[in-house]
This record gives structure tokens, sequence and C-alpha cells, in this order.
DNA sequence: ACTATGCATATTATCGATTATTTATTTTTC
DNA sequence: GAAAAATAAATAATCGATAATATGCATAGT
């Protein structure tokens, strides 16, 4: 009996628009799935991964998804107990404020340099990203959230990626992962009152002006409102 | 026939010093022997991840390997590439100043935040450290490299969580991981001609009179120093 | 009624074998 | 004799089965 065989192509049209995860192995790909559904909130925190139910989900086989969920381990996406098991990381508040407050620190350092360093290329690219942004969030459409979480997602790496540093990009990708997680659990997207767009729109012309301590504040800003945001409808349970 | 079985207090005396590292399965004992070979240096930058061979080496079966060896990806120790493998992550100088520069904004914050918020608990656990690990470090033992290791680790941690944040642990300990690596494959201890407990005095000294300014001073000057010296140590090819 | 003990069931951790892919070697062709 | 093609060997990725462990339930004892 042949053995499942597995192409790029057929793994990569499974989800509508994920430019990002390029998954080369079954492993890769498993992984991006499950990543991609916890910070979604498709697995919910605290949800056990009990593995031959994951198994007929994502039709892999129980070594190969372990081998998956480990890496999601290490990301403190999952955590491990023992020899019980593996089961989403649980949430809660104090969590989301410091991720926020390293976050904070980290993004607006590289926002500055970006303005500081950031070559001509580079603000066209931003320029595109932003551009591309904008499109999706005025006005708002619930419909096309997805391609909105990647440009909103992009428009934040580029912009701390003016002075290119790999620790830095990889520290803040694993913090957005979270916030944006906790983002997920408490904002129904359609919710969201607040004009996003002036945000960001004021953040762009600030770094655009090559005015430093503007972009930065205008980043803090964004980055702390967000997580207000968040704190204030998991208060009012607005599930 | 009996699968082979493993039990706690067998695994825990393999290595001297491993009051950190409490290894629950398999899998993450050998997460943490791998973990600790490429740090210290056993396994070099490059180096082929050949499951074949590591098995005998850690006496555990391929798909459980395997699974160690993907938690390490997520930490950037080693890199995978497509269905070619893995290796141990490569090193350069770029890099080293990236995770230098990063480190430096995050654990100058958190030691400012623990002088402003440190608990006087805190500063008895501090303290204690700080004995220690000077015992290993005046004078210098070369035999005793290990406990030393050990403590400067700790007192690092310690030092950056008097106002405790799991994020700022996390990353910083990632952080410092791979300085560690670097360190370890530039300098040989006994080389270390300057004076770290001096340095570690210093910041200990700043952070218990409630000098926020000096203890940041101090916390910056001592890490990069560290750099500066691993990046000496590589132009000389000292090896 | 409530805890404790033992058995059945479910789930996890581990292994060894199978299939797929890459790398090395030889053979063929121009 | 060098490039290309074909074959062989080595290594990686994946799977399905088995042993170890934990969980749930029933029964016995207080």
């Amino acid at each position: 009996m042949a053995k499942r065989t597995f192409n790029l192509a057929e793994l990569d049209n499974n989800s509508q628009f994920n430019n990002k995860q390029e998954s080369k192995t079954l492993i890769e790909h498993a992984y991006s799935l499950m990543r991609q559904d916890i910070i979604s909130g498709a697995l919910k925190p605290g949800e056990k991964l009990r593995v031959a139910h994951l198994q007929k989900k994502y039709e892999i086989s129980a070594s190969t998804l372990r081998e998956a969920i480990s890496r999601l381990v290490s990301e403190y996406l999952v955590s491990a107990e023992g020899q019980r098991g593996y089961k989403v990381s649980d949430i809660n508040i104090d969590e989301l404020k410091d991720i926020t407050d390293l976050r904070v620190l980290i993004e607006v350092k590289a926002v500055r340099e970006s303005v500081r360093h950031g070559s001509d290329e580079w603000k066209q690219q931003l320029t595109e990203v932003f551009n591309q942004l904008s499109q999706f969030e005025q006005p708002i459409n619930p419909d096309k959230s997805q391609q909105w979480e990647y440009y909103n997602s992009q428009f934040h790496q580029l912009l701390s990626n003016g002075k290119p540093s790999p620790w830095t990009l990889r520290t803040l990708k694993l913090l957005s992962q979270h916030s944006e997680r906790y983002r997920h659990l408490a904002i129904k997207i359609s919710k969201n009152k607040r004009d996003v767009h002036a945000e960001h729109t004021t953040i762009y012309e600030a770094v655009m002006a090559g005015n430093e301590l503007r972009a930065a504040l205008a980043t803090e800003d964004h980055i702390r409102t967000t997580t207000e945001q968040i704190i204030n409808n998991y208060g009012s349970k607005s599930n």
C-alpha cells in the first residue's frame, strides 16, 4: 500500500491566505496549522491535546504530530505536563500585561532605530505595506479579517526592521503571536470601535517624516491601547 | 522483551551538576543534554545532527530523538533544512552583536525595575547567590567552571527578576544561552584576564545601595565587555 | 455516606520498521 | 576527458505497533 505522499502545491492551498508559512515537511505543515489554530482561538486555552483525536484532524501519524507539538512547547503556546500529555497554554491578564510591557520596550526601540537608519528602499516597502493594510481597514471588512491580520503583522514587522536585527525580529514575532492570541480570544473584530487605521497612519506618517520621538510615542500608544481594549473586553465578558 | 525503562534517579546523576534541568520524560532529558552540548561547544556550529549516530550517544530511539531536536529548532540552537535534516546553528560575529544589543536593552531595563521594586527577601536571595558566585571566581578555579557557570547564570537571572516578569525572564534566558555559546566557543576560561568578579561586585553593590543608574550602567558595561572580549578572541584565533 | 483499593479503560511515551529523499558513485554519452 | 544519466548507498521523514502511565469506575471496607 502506497504511503501517503505529500507535495507542496497540495499542502499550500489548504488555508486561503498563508503567504508566510512555506511548509516543507509534514511536520512543519502540521506545526503551522496548529500554531495558527492556537493563535486564532480554534484551539482554546487549557484544551488538552489528545493525540488520537488530533491525528484525524490533521491527517498525520502520532509521532509526527508529537514532533510538531514539541516545537510549540518552546514557543510557550503549548505546555507539557509530566507524563500527562500536552495542553494549550493557559492565559491570564497579568501575562498579557507582561507581554505588552516587554513588547513596548523592544518595538519602540526598534522603531526608533528604523527612523534613524531606515533606507529609502525600506521606506518604499513600508509605504506599499501600509497601503495594502489601509485597504482592509478603511472601511473595516469582517470578511477580510484574514488579510488584515496578515498585513497588520507585516506592517509591524517591517516597521521594526528598518535597521535589520534578526533577534529583535524573532523576539517581537514571538511576543506578537501571543498578543494576537489574546486579542482573538477577547475581541470580535466587528466590535472593534476604535479607529485603528488612524493609529497606524499616525505611526506611518511620523516615520516617513523622520520624527523619531513622535513615531516612538505613537507606537507605544498603539500597542498599549490594543491591550487596554482586550482587558476591557475581558472584563465585560462580551463573549 | 522488556522495553527500556526509565526512572528519574538514574537519569539525574548523569551530569554532575544539573540543578536546573529536572527532566521527566526521555525527550526532556535528551533535549536538556543536547542543549547543554550545543551551548558548551561539544556539538560544534554547523555540525550535522545525524540521527543514527546521536541515537547511540544518547541511548534513545530515532523518533524520540527527533522530538527533542525539534524543540531546539524553536530556540534557534538547531536549524532545520528542508528534507536534509538538522544541523547545529551557525555562528557569526554580527549575530553576537545583535544578541548583545537586545540583551542590553532588556537586561538593563529589568535591573532598573529590580532596583525600584525588589523586596527585602529578594535582596537577601541576591546576596546569597552573589556570595556563592564569589566563591568560584575569587580566585578563578578552572576545575569548578561548571559551578561558576551555574551561579553566574543564576546571578544574572535573579538580578533581572526583582520585579518578576516571566516573559522578560524567558527572553533573557534564550538570549543568554546564545551568548554563553559564543563565549564558550571563543574563550578558554583560564585565559580570562579581566576581573569579572569586580564587575559583578560593582553591580551587586549598586543594586543593594538602591542606585538605579549606577546599576544600569554597570550591567550594560559588564555585558558589553564580555562581548568585546569574545570578539577579540575570535580575531586572534587563539583556539 | 465516605474514603480506600483494585480493575478496566483511555491516553501517553517510546520503539523499530518502512518509505521517501538526498548524496555519492558508477556508467554512459558526446 | 568532461558533462549527463543511471544506479547504489546513506540518511531523513513518516508510520503503526507496543509498553508505560494515568484516569475513571466499581466495589469493599470503615
